[in-house]
DNA sequence: CGACTCATTGATCACCATCAAAGAACGTGG
DNA sequence: CCACGTTCTTTGATGGTGATCAATGAGTCG
């Protein structure tokens, strides 16, 4: 689940060899590889980015979930967006003043870390990597765009629904499934959080879906048995996704 | 409010005058001068992206208030976040296979037009204007971010001082402001659209927070009479924001 | 003046939050 | 190996926030 150490780590790195990412050219794999600073492990609920302070690196998710949150002050909490392998997280604080988000493991996870001072120089030694980075934010935005559609305007199982064939859609595409099961490392005080319902509602709303059989969740794994019910029902009816840069 | 004509429209424009804009050097005004590939005029109203056809061409908000929303399939729509003078539009077409968002005017409004084609060689030319089309990509998110965690957790009294404070700030920071009384061209479905909440709900709201003296709304224009307490009220305290890139 | 849009208010109801408590699963230590 | 603590899930009961329905008022335009 790490990711190779050595000399070159990124000639060997297992998300490349997916077919949801762009194959970089020669000079933008180097450049990267020198942009990388290291690798770091984060355990499972623990903090990756603090909400509060912003971080002094960037992170492409490398194995493994997690979160991006805001909380209130009086401790309501929103779940902005989940992360999975290949997105990259930090990129807002650039930009922010502080004002920004906390990132947050699910599992146990591991991330390539990129020193954040030398962004801009990336851009300037190679404008494609730029142009990726745009890319993945651009991407990143869609995703909170969906999320607050979702919150605003469906109500819980059509919530419920949205989030489950999102997830599960994420999952396959990056290969984190098994024999029509993706992996499913959230507990419901996730999702409620994630879709702004309250812990008790959530889980009576998840309940409901699954004794009508469109889906299935056990010991960590997701499947779904009903995907057209599920997309029909949340209205959200996703297309498979173009390959994306992968930094 | 047309943005200026002429061989080289870009040295006179009224926006780089704000502080709220960083200058750019010669070279990059100039490139984004050749960039651009004239001026549009959209009425209060009236669409300037379509929600379902990707725009070929991007833009600054040159002058007025504009929306970016989306519709669920039945017609219950969600503002995702409001536009003014200075933000960039369109970028996230570039990325997201026609899924996307659609942008509408609520005052009369102009935009200065860009050649979506060109975007990548823009990056090309000039890596600071991509590091400055990433910042304001990433602005916008943080935007969504924020709204996401209004819809999802605050109830219908903190939505409403939320929106206003936020609205009120930026509309002061590009100068549509007169006296203390900023710029208000909003109706209560906007208000409504924005916050995930129905008509009647939020004008309820309005009224009572109204009541409370907390600020006051006459002929589209708004004054906040009591900042600390809708900012206390609202849980939602913004710092003044540096300035940023005007592409 | 009539048509239209938008704001306002009251009445009713449902969805979802909150409160409370018990069950299931898992790890730890006695 | 079992008791116990912890975390997570599940269910029932109750209440409130906000949705929906309905109607009137206010302002504007042709």
């Amino acid at each position: 689940m790490a990711p190779p150490q050595g000399a070159n780590p990124c000639d060997q790195c297992a998300l490349r060899r997916l077919d949801a990412f762009l194959a970089p050219s020669g000079d933008e794999l180097r450049t990267i590889q020198s942009f990388r600073v290291g690798a770091r492990r984060v355990e499972a609920g623990s903090s990756i980015i603090d909400e509060h302070r912003p971080s002094p690196q960037l992170f492409t998710l490398y194995s493994g979930w997690a979160f991006r949150y805001k909380t209130l002050s009086d401790g309501r909490r929103q779940i902005l967006s989940f992360l999975l392998p290949g997105d990259f997280l930090g990129l807002q604080d650039e930009f922010a003043d502080g004002q920004t988000h906390g990132v947050e493991a699910v599992t146990d996870v591991t991330l390539c870390a990129f020193p954040r001072e030398r962004l801009w120089g990336l851009f300037h030694a190679q404008p494609k990597l730029g142009y990726d980075i745009t890319w993945l934010a651009a991407r990143e935005e869609k995703l909170v765009d969906d999320n607050l559609v979702t919150t605003g305007r469906r109500n819980a199982g059509e919530r419920v629904a949205m989030l489950l064939m999102h997830l599960y859609r994420r999952a396959l595409r990056v290969g984190m499934e098994r024999d029509g099961w993706a992996e499913f490392p959230f507990n419901q005080q996730h999702i409620a959080d994630a879709l702004g319902l309250s812990l008790v509602h959530t889980n009576k709303t998840l309940r409901r879906l699954q004794r009508l059989g469109l889906y299935r969740i056990d010991g960590g794994w997701l499947r779904i048995m009903e995907p057209r019910a599920l997309e029909a029902l949340g209205d959200y009816f996703e297309r498979p996704m173009r390959p994306t840069p992968l930094i």
